[in-house]
DNA sequence: AAATGATCATAA
DNA sequence: TTATGATCATTT
């Protein structure tokens, strides 16, 4: 499936508004799993399925025919994120090359499709109901710090500085780790312009900021 | 309760 | 191994 445009795209995600996740797997007999301990990635990739994202686990945003990056957000019944949101992982090696514009961050959150889910801990992930799909794109001023977020961060760990970053760093993107466990490793550089190995880390959108936009996109 | 740090499945 | 999809589990 190919969309012509994001309204396209939109229209398609937002007929799924409304439905548990339970009643989308019957009608496309695909099995729902008891929990997501096992694969917290499940409710995404399900999403990801139903409207046709082809671009697998590319580091490019899901539709690249139209630009638009699809997010599933947990939400409680208040409309409330129950989780940071992945972006991308955090480029740790020949920093010299990266430039805020073109890089994964900025081409995924120019344009993203949001899928809201009421999702609380309590709720079995087939009860779990799809809420109003939107789309959004940062505004001149939540650009202004995305893109300050991400620069301090390039320069911090372009000066070998990346063990100082942790969860408190960022406004709006976060960096934690993301890796398979705490054995897995990646390379980096010191302060000493060596390289070293370091736990792989992720960029992350705040859940304070992703209430925001979902204040600011229903509060109209 | 919210934030931080750790972890799981899968594809290429 | 590194990228995607994230949520889990523990600490504050």
């Amino acid at each position: 499936m190919a969309y012509d445009s994001a309204q396209q795209l939109l229209a398609k995600a937002q007929s799924l508004a409304g439905f548990s996740l339970g009643e989308l797997a019957q009608q496309y007999q695909a099995q729902v799993p008891a929990n997501l301990l096992r694969e917290k990635g499940w409710v995404g990739q399900f999403l990801e399925y139903l409207l046709g994202s082809q671009s697998a686990s590319l580091a490019q945003p899901d539709f690249p025919e139209i630009g638009v990056e699809m997010k599933t957000l947990p939400i409680d019944t208040a409309g409330k994120p129950l989780e940071s949101t992945y972006v991308s992982v955090v480029p740790l090696t020949d920093l010299a090359e990266i430039q805020w514009q073109g890089s994964v961050v900025q081409q995924k959150l120019n344009h993203v499709l949001w899928i809201p889910i009421i999702a609380e801990k309590n709720l079995a992930i087939q009860e779990r109901i799809i809420a109003m799909p939107f789309l959004w794109r940062p505004s001149p001023q939540e650009l202004i710090i995305i893109r300050k977020d991400f620069e301090e961060a390039m320069e911090m760990i372009a000066m070998g500085q990346v063990g100082k970053i942790d969860a408190r760093f960022g406004e709006i993107l976060q960096i934690r780790p993301k890796a398979a466990n705490n054995k897995a490793l990646t390379e980096t550089i010191d302060a000493k312009g060596k390289k070293c190995l370091t736990l792989p880390r992720g960029f992350y959108l705040r859940p304070q900021f992703t209430r925001l936009l979902l204040q600011n996109h229903f509060s109209n």
